[in-house]
DNA sequence: AATTTTCTTGTAAAGGATTACATTTGCCAT
DNA sequence: ATGGCAAATGTAATCCTTTACAAGAAAATT
């Protein structure tokens, strides 16, 4: 009474690879190379351990392996924030990458806390995996110490100023913003705004600055009252737009240094009663899955995420087995026109 | 050359505890029982030892731990899909009571399929994890089997038919929908349509119940021409949309089976010129982190998926130290009440 | 048929921690 | 001082695989 299912009381058997042997009349060691694939077993016996396998439902211990082998077979994949929208996606390309190969990924995030991330590193090295994938915008330097002190080959994302120290997944931002520019041009935008992120962030500054020469690369500059500062977050965007919508020549497009500031700004240009794409054009950036789902459904510069997981994880079994991290391509957004950018409506002056 | 970062070709040390015994000037054990802080060890002997492991940077191995405990502090996650942005809060959540409990979590997903859930059960048995919780829709019995058999608890979430078997998270539906439904009626709706899922879910037919016996208790009930189904995500959710604003007298407002849906059914509307709230209540179910960044802003029923955690790891714990699970009470979703609903637009008949 | 050579298989030693049990040490009471 | 007892420490077996090396069996060579 009280229990809130059945229990089904079953002996739990401790299967180990001696059991195995004696029932195919083998040794362990002839076992362990048919498990393992290894040549020199002759077909009869193969045949014979991997029946009794089968009979004896039975399961290696990948605790004694790892020990024995100094392997794990394990990945520690580390992120910022999971309720990030941006990580999914990221997550889910690593961990597919690594289960093809038999490789299991334990994975945590930082909370964009340092000390939490000193946390994470260690947890993982005590767990021995046999590399890790550092996916935050912020690093603690002395836990990557550890990490390659204790042989863990380790990758980071985006972290410019440690890609001489470490593996290093960069981002070109350069390409993304002078489409998204050039796309504006197009429409005959010339007023455009940026929303940029906090400026003591390495990534969001690369970004301002790529938007910056951009504009210069047309003969443009960025205009201080057409600028504005937010926190990466959809209230932070929200803010940085009411801002820039109460000057009083204001931008007919904006671009934004994330998606979250863009749906910001969509909702700020809503409460103000300014359509989208009508009378403001905006563009976001990182194209996550809400970015479709808005109305209008958000033009966006797309950074691939899939690539930059892929380039992780190359770059870490490269380290594994190498010994040495080869130097991997910057990663290039590229733009993805949804609806949320329009030609600008013909005001006052014409 | 070609290299994108300078190796720092340091030795890797393999520092075992017999390394801090000797420095220490103890035996194994004696360090052993500091890393684990048992008694019986003298205050002066201990703080040798601590020492030793700092000078020393010793770092245990918990392969070696894991084989002689028989207890890995790993538990398993598996979810159905992590770009589904109704999982990262429930993935959040049980990370992080299992990291304060010095636990690690390996997590996969299935991506709904139920081969891959086969193999990620498998997968998980073999490294031993202590627990495993099974976070997705669909299930696959023989592989739960194996969990049990293997003496892996497991937990579940939301099913039903399996509750009298395996420990379960239920969600009791009652009480969200009733709500939304009282809320509607308030407002003055009385033409209330209902986008359910696939009624193969059983999940998506207890939600439908649900609504249908919440109507009932006021004397209502479903009408087919108000009713459509879709495939829990956006797309089927505008599709199913399209299929009630096309009937003859559509309904004023209409309850969904999922954000997702509701986001769909939105964009429906967006696209017919149907303003919502003011021509259209939509009312959706989940509160993802994305119903708050429509416009508007989505009324949902919020489940509560940090509780869905909550549970699902103290019977998990429970099970691991008591061998039995206890019954965990149903998880009550409630209404959120946004900008997605107001009084019905008067129309044709007042 | 005897001797090499080549395949198969077995034996036993790691690998690094935990822990039951044995032993030593330290302390107290006598 | 000395015996007794509790507290502190040590010894060595154990957890389950992998793998170097040894040994045995089969095939090939002469």
């Amino acid at each position: 009474m009280g229990l809130g299912y059945t229990l089904v009381n079953q002996r739990v058997y401790h299967m180990d690879i001696l059991q195995v042997a004696k029932r195919a009349n083998v040794s362990t060691a002839t076992v362990s190379r048919v498990i393992n694939g290894l040549p020199g077993v002759r077909e009869k016996t193969s045949d014979r351990v991997r029946r009794a396998i089968a009979e004896l439902n039975y399961v290696p211990n990948t605790n004694a392996r790892s020990l024995r082998m100094g392997r794990t077979r394990l990945f520690g994949l580390i992120v910022s924030d999971i309720n990030n929208p941006f990580f999914p996606e990221l997550i889910d390309a690593f961990e597919s990458l690594a289960a093809a190969q038999g490789i299991e990924v334990i994975f945590t995030h930082t909370n964009y806390d340092p000390i939490r991330f000193h946390n994470c590193v260690r947890r993982m090295i005590e767990r021995n995996v046999d590399a890790i994938a550092v996916m935050t915008s912020e690093v603690e330097e002395e836990a990557l110490q550890q990490a390659t002190t204790a042989g863990v080959p380790i990758v980071l994302m985006n972290q410019r100023e440690l890609a001489g120290k470490y593996p290093n997944v960069l981002v070109d931002y350069s390409v993304g913003f002078r489409e998204a520019l050039v796309h504006l041009l197009a429409l005959g935008h010339s007023n455009i705004g940026f929303i940029a992120g906090p400026q003591t962030l390495d990534s969001a500054r690369r970004r301002k600055d790529a938007f910056k020469s951009a504009l210069k690369s047309h003969g443009l500059r960025m205009r201080a009252e057409w600028t504005a500062i937010g926190d990466m977050k959809v209230e932070g965007g929200r803010a940085a737009m009411d801002k820039l919508l109460s000057c009083n020549s204001s931008p007919t497009a904006v671009v934004t240094s994330n998606d979250l500031m863009a749906i910001g700004a969509l909702q700020a240009a809503h409460a103000a009663h300014v359509s989208v794409p009508k009378n403001l054009s905006i563009i976001g950036f990182d194209d996550l899955p809400v970015a479709s789902m808005m109305h209008p459904a958000l033009s966006t510069i797309r950074l691939p995420r899939n690539l930059v997981a892929a380039q992780a994880f190359a770059c870490l079994q490269q380290a594994i087995l190498g010994g040495e991290g080869a130097a991997v391509e910057p990663v290039q957004p590229h733009l993805v026109i949804r609806n949320s950018t329009a030609p600008p409506a013909n005001r006052k002056r014409r």
